[in-house]
RNA sequence: GGGGCUGUAGCGCAGUGGGAGCGCGCUUCCUUGGCAUGGAAGAGGUCGCGGGUUCGACUCCCGCCAGCUCCA
């Protein structure tokens, strides 16, 4: 049987059994912070789990996507661990329980895959007779045939709290030869024989924050069936590999490697290539884009492993790119999105295999240094420090550091090396730790969990409601008085809570007796809104009949910003190219922040065509509307969706302004693009890899900014006295003739101090037959005093000299001696040192030109008398030991 | 979120407290009947930004920014 059939009689039979089947969600968790990415079946469902929300059915089925790594370095070496993977599920929120979730399974196992009895398993929680019962006595599975395992195995909790409960797992015997051979081997082993092959997870427990269980009123069934696992089974062979999921793009990668059979580690290397090769178009496809945290690093890791193994078996390019187009062909019609994304995915992707190169490059440069080193020492094993370092600082795999070696007959110290890495592990989760505590938790918002908030601000400012709840640091409140800081939420209001980008509305809340003034509205992760803010005066009470009324200047000036938000998005798409896309923003009055992508900086000349683009479509006045539309009837109409969102299928809400844009947004928008009035392109970065991000003002922002630099230019042009348009040849101008004037100064002083230079000759004496000349002379900088100096020695071919001048209090003291003299022992740093100690200072330098500075000018003249001194001392000392030290 | 590394001429890089350099490229001249000829002279620098220490900072210390990289 083909995998796509499993996947579509797997749902087809679990619509017939009352489910509602939706189809996969992105592997990007939504609004689920704790989560880096979807890594089971039930992970996209979880708030009907916990029942902070409400289930759009009471029974679930899907196939979902899914990206797990912890086992990722098992990954090629068995034929059933995978990081990318897709899981069929049906779930079940408060509706059936055990004994429907046990005989599906065994119907759809049996009746539907066929699958011979004398091959199945199944496990139980150990302490779970009431599932025990239902597998001997309902199915009439023979005792011999369940085996009971402990908490480790089946019993289902993460985390340290929560909804939990027992599971039952199917097994499917693949076997003896598959297994370890021991005569005892049955499920829970740690060999191949047993494939787990479906999951049934009893969710009937919570576990309290005391440690201690209390039963679920409501109680939830979680299954999850890996496809890739009955592929296998159903397909009679022994891993993933062999079945119609992987064997073409196996089959790809083989042919691109020259076409030769491989074996040992080289079919491990196509095995991980081939694996990984799944998540990361999936990856991509869903909007994770290459990084170095978070979602995005996991996608940099796969995609490194593999163009590295890839490496190994004879993979040249960017291989991992041109699978997409394969992937997209036999995954495309369950995941559309492989498809419409396909060029973007191979781009990201090229992009980052390129990149990796680069890495390796620079890698295998400083680790030829080591060996050297290595070399000469006569050592034969590398460092794990070293090796440590390459990978952490430099990104090189330890791995490949390792093959290196070995072909320059050396190892690597790998125990040094493990333990660098758990020690950054360890202070990574200890830093993590720290930053955790605080926070509201979901459970906050709990009392408001059933209430309902109609918005009615789309075309209201003010709205007559009720009070139906008020929360005071997150507890339920009859009545809040003046000064307290509340949390109120009403049956309907105008008030948007923040969302898509957009912030929330700020405002006030009256009744008779009280009014609150409101700072922002958000909201709950149920989905309630919340208007966050202060009493103001008087008291507010549950029930209280209420005037909310939205601050219209500020929701107007957000208007502004959130339509010009899609027209930037537009005209992007329309300048740079369709690859363009949204992956956040910001949306404030009169301000606006939006991130999307693009692989490199914006041209001064793009971001003019943008900013240009944008007012035009302002100054036509197109009229905005929003209509109501089915998912596939806004994408018929070319609307344009964001990345990562997941929306309503049946009804999502479509902006338009005029013919020029179409977005789905849930936002509040200005009637007419000429209300946006200006738009001012303020910066455009980079804020990450294939990220960049805009900044733009609208409106009177716009304006205020526009109007301040033109006054700046009006001041700079009545300070240079030309008209505005000339400053920038003036500017060059005035460079140029800066520049001309550094360089006659320059010369006039070099001819200066010749003259000076000329006239201290006259003051040479000498002292035990040498040259010694000592001088304060006018001087700005080192720099002059070196270049004198300089000219003296061109002058006198053996000479100690040294100047001091005076500049802004400080004494500078500059020294040189002349080559054949430092043979004879003078040193001009240990000269300058003394000489700079005597004006409050130090110095040093080189034997032959050293300089130091001081604090005292009038200890100037007694300092240069020194110098004579210090010269017969050195020549005295120098005679005696027969020559200076070398250094 | 926590670490490590890097930032010096258009590009690639060296420079560990005291004259800012090398290679390629660029300009001009000479040489050479020629596509990567040879030679000479020259232009080009806020040493990422901001503080501090010091007589003196590209160099040491602190903070920030940007890029690379590992961990979570």
């Amino acid at each position: 049987m083909k995998s796509s059939e499993i996947r579509s009689i797997f749902l087809d039979f679990f619509t017939g059994k009352g489910h509602l089947v939706m189809p996969s969600f992105s592997l990007i968790p939504q609004n689920d912070p704790t989560l880096l990415l979807i890594g089971a079946g039930m992970a996209p469902l979880k708030p009907y789990f916990s029942g902070e929300r409400k289930p759009p059915h009471t029974r679930i089925a899907t196939c979902q996507k899914c990206v797990r790594t912890p086992d990722i370095d098992r990954v090629g070496h068995t034929g059933r661990h995978a990081t990318f993977f897709e899981m069929l599920g049906n779930f079940s929120f408060g509706d059936y329980f055990k004994e429907e979730a046990i005989e599906w399974a065994w119907e759809f196992v049996r009746e539907i895959l066929r699958l011979p009895a004398e091959r199945l398993w199944v496990s139980v929680f150990e302490e779970d007779d009431e599932s025990y019962n239902i597998w001997r006595e309902r199915i009439g599975l023979p005792a011999e045939r369940i085996v009971r395992l402990g908490r480790e195995d089946n019993f289902w909790e993460i985390g340290t709290g929560g909804p939990c409960g027992p599971c039952s797992e199917i097994y499917y015997d693949l076997g003896a030869e598959e297994g370890c051979g021991r005569a005892n081997c049955i499920p829970g082993c740690d060999c191949d024989r047993y494939l787990e092959i479906w999951n049934l997870v009893f969710t009937q427990f919570n576990r309290e924050p005391s440690g201690e269980l209390t039963l679920l009123k409501q109680k939830n069934i979680d299954t999850g069936a890996g496809l890739e696992r009955l592929a296998t089974v159903m397909q009679g062979v022994t891993s993933f590999y062999e079945t119609d999921l992987f064997k073409p793009l196996m089959a790809y990668f083989v042919d691109l490697a020259g076409g030769a059979e491989l074996d040992g580690s080289g079919k491990v290397s196509l095995r991980i290539v081939t694996e990984h090769s799944r998540g990361i178009a999936f990856l991509v496809g869903d909007g994770v884009l290459p990084s170095n945290e978070g979602r995005g690093y996991v996608l940099r890791r796969l995609i490194r492993r593999a163009a590295r193994h890839g490496r190994l078996i004879g993979l040249e390019g960017s291989f991992l790119a041109g699978v997409v187009p394969l992937l997209a062909e036999l995954m495309g019609s369950v995941y559309p999105e492989l498809r419409e994304r396909r060029d973007f995915i191979m781009q990201v992707i090229a992009t980052e295999e390129e990149r990796f190169q680069e890495t390796l490059a620079m890698g295998i440069d400083i680790l030829d240094d080591y060996i050297q080193e290595l070399k000469q020492k006569g050592e034969k094993c590398l460092p794990g420090e070293l090796a440590f370092k390459l990978y952490d600082t430099y990104g090189f795999p330890l791995d490949l550091t390792a093959e290196i070696l070995k072909e320059h007959g050396m190892t690597v110290d790998r125990h040094t090396f493990n333990r660098h890495l758990s020690e950054q592990q360890r202070r990574a989760r200890e830093a993590r730790a720290a930053s955790e505590s605080g926070g509201k938790t979901d459970s906050a918002y709990a009392a408001a969990r059933d209430l309902e908030t109609v918005f009615t601000g789309y075309d209201r400012l003010e709205e007559e409601a009720e009070i139906s709840l008020i929360l005071v640091n997150g507890d339920a409140r009859e009545r809040a008085s003046a000064g307290e800081s509340v949390e109120i939420f009403l049956n309907r209001t105008p008030f948007y809570a923040e969302a898509g980008g957009q912030i929330g509305d700020s405002g006030v809340i009256e009744a008779k007796g009280g009014r609150a003034v409101i700072a922002r509205a958000f909201f709950t992760p149920s989905g309630q809104i919340v208007h966050e803010g202060k009493v103001q005066s008087g008291h507010l009470s549950t029930g209280d009949r209420v005037a909310a009324r939205v601050e219209s200047v500020r929701r107007r000036g957000v208007c502004r910003s959130h339509t010009a938000t899609h027209l930037l998005h537009r005209a992007l798409k329309d300048i740079l190219g369709e690859h363009v896309n949204q992956a956040g923003s910001l949306v404030a009055p009169d301000r606006l922040r939006f991130d999307f992508t693009h692989f490199k900086a914006l041209s001064p000349e793009e971001k003019r065509q943008v900013e240009k683009t944008v007012n035009k479509v302002i100054l036509e006045n197109l009229p905005v509307t929003a209509e109501q539309m089915t998912l596939s009837e806004a994408r018929r109409r070319g609307a344009v969706a964001l990345f990562t969102e997941k929306y309503d299928q049946d009804a999502v809400r479509v902006i338009s302004a005029g013919d020029y844009s179409k977005e789905l947004c849930g936002g509040t928008h200005v009637k007419a693009t000429g209300e946006i009035g200006l738009f001012r392109l303020i910066s455009e970065e980079g804020i990450g890899s294939g990220l960049r991000r805009i900044e733009a003002l609208t409106g009177m922002e716009a304006y205020r900014q526009a109007a301040a630099d033109a006054s700046l230019l009006q001041e700079l042009a009545l300070k240079w006295k030309v008209a505005p348009e000339q400053l920038l040849l003036k500017a060059e101008e005035l460079l140029e003739a800066n520049r001309e004037l550094e360089r006659l100064n320059r010369q006039l002083k070099e001819r200066l101090h010749g003259y000076t230079v000329k006239s201290l000759l006259s003051g040479v004496e000498v002292v035990e037959g040498v040259n010694v000349l000592c001088s304060a002379v006018n001087a700005e900088s080192f720099e002059e005093l070196r270049g004198m100096t300089d000219l003296i020695k061109n002058s006198l071919p053996s000479v100690v000299a040294v100047l001091g001048a005076v500049h802004e209090g400080k004494v500078m003291l500059v020294g040189t001696v002349t080559d054949d003299l430092v043979k004879r022992g003078l040193q001009a740093n240990k000269i300058i040192a003394a000489a700079a100690r005597r004006v409050g200072g130090g110095g040093g330098g080189r034997p032959g030109m050293a300089q130091a500075g001081g604090k005292d000018p009038a200890a100037l003249p007694q300092a240069l008398r020194l110098v004579k001194d210090l010269v017969r001392e050195q020549l005295a000392a120098g005679s005696e030991a027969g020559g200076p030290q070398e250094k």
